[in-house]
DNA sequence: GGCAGGGCAAAGGTAATTGCTATGCGTGCT
DNA sequence: AGCACGCATAGCAATTACCTTTGCCCTGCC
């Protein structure tokens, strides 16, 4: 008999393709998952995922048992809290302008899963939410919020970019290069007013916004490194910031999340 | 986290009203699935079954429960199967006439839901079968039969007769009693025969034709006891019989009907 | 090239769970 | 009254599930 925690730690490690993200979703640790997935493998008698050097990749077998317990899994999950008629429960979640929500979707995933009747409703309003997603340097005072992590600033550069196989970059090259703004960034002014004003090309309105401009090859801008995922990009030091979490059911994102 | 065991063990004691079947059916110990159920009830804060002195009465949240778990643990207990292709398995099954099918339907039900593309095709051929309920009387000699149970004859009587609220018959007072054979039984002739011949109404083809006959009040028939649970019946010893399985599947199927 | 960080696996230890047997008690049937 | 059956309790054994620590490898950064 397959057990529900396993194909739980299972599900997440699929999803996030990382032990160690699956892991922290579902508030174990790494070797736990490890041995369960092991133990599932060794009873179905076959590889879920091929471990290779640089990450995982989920065999035909992972993809099949995802899809086919998904479902019964998350139903079974939330049973405990359907039965007591849990009231609908209304998460409202505010991702800032200049953070990408993917940072945030697998936790707010695996807590969907693991709860009854719940509903996020997106917000543009950072004072009156549940959930808020934005740097430090725009936290309310009233608010009980979670350091999440720091990370550096970079330059996004589209994939076809001549800079964009150079090894480093010194902030004089940049100098002559389109620039995009991001005028929402309570950081903006302390990396773009820096460098240059005149070659701006575009002021976006958020950052997947501004990513899809970078990617079309309109320009190039400073963002934090992660945000440079999909577009071709090399960094530079700039500055560091912290991301936060707003209270409420945050904990349990942060720990989904964070480290 | 509700586990998949417990909830097994409770959708048997929900359809069966009784913990022990639901062990046998589970291959488990009568107290291991009183425990089980009692964690689920502590867990859930209300009863899931009324303990009264005669049976178990499932609370409303039990049915609830029942209805909104039952999909999906049956379709998390044949996971294994259905990842490792396991092809279509076909299943004849032969209930002789003179046996009652609901005595193994439970048995059958859970051998379904713990098993994959598992298909029952009903056959009236006691040889050439996987499963056959019969009475040993009647085994074929070639055959793996496996001993279930002993059984005493009684008889079966509209609840409504004169009869049924004697606490005891003597067989000298059924001699005008009108009678129906059971032609197909293999101890048709130790029965009946022995008795009277003279008042038969009706020649049955089976036995659940047979007790339709009896609940209509058209007359009395000798028939395993077990066989008089829906028609009203006062017993008379007579005779014993065993009733047996082939093999195939059947070790599973014994466990979860035999003692 | 050296160093730090992150991710996976293996090993050893611990605690909780799950199951069993044995037993007692109350019912119902004979 | 005696017997069979079903549920609950208690005490016990064994598995398991998990954690921490450690080591190794890869990647990215200086």
């Amino acid at each position: 008999m397959i057990e529900l925690n396993p194909l739980r730690y299972f599900i997440s490690a699929f999803e996030t393709k990382t032990f160690s993200q699956a892991a922290r979703e579902n508030s174990v640790s790494q070797p736990t998952v490890s041995a369960a997935i092991q133990r599932l493998e060794d009873r179905l008698g076959a590889a879920l995922f091929q471990r290779s050097k640089s990450g995982l990749a989920p065999t035909p077998l992972a993809t099949r048992l995802y899809h086919d317990s998904l479902k019964s899994v998350a139903h079974l999950a939330t049973l405990e809290e359907r039965l007591q008629d849990k009231p609908q429960q209304v998460v409202r979640v505010h991702c800032a302008p200049d953070m990408l929500l993917h940072k945030i979707t697998p936790g707010l995933n695996s807590l969907r899963r693991m709860t009854a009747n719940l509903v996020f409703n997106f917000t543009e309003d950072p004072l009156r939410c549940d959930i808020a997603y934005l740097a430090d340097t725009c936290v309310p005072d009233a608010h009980n919020f979670i350091p999440l992590e720091e990370e550096p600033f970079g330059v996004a550069l589209w994939h076809m970019h001549p800079f964009a196989k150079l090894p480093g970059l010194h902030l004089t090259g940049i100098r002559d290069q389109p620039l995009i703004h991001r005028p929402y960034c309570p950081n903006a002014d302390r990396v773009d007013l820096g460098v240059i004003q005149t070659a701006a090309v575009a002021r976006a309105m958020n950052d997947p916004q501004l990513l899809d401009l970078v990617a079309a090859g309109l320009g190039i801008a400073f963002v934090p490194l992660s945000h440079c995922k999909n577009a071709g990009t090399r960094r530079v030091g700039i500055s560091h910031r912290k991301s936060v979490f707003a209270a409420g059911l945050a904990q349990k994102l942060v720990n989904s999340i964070g480290q």
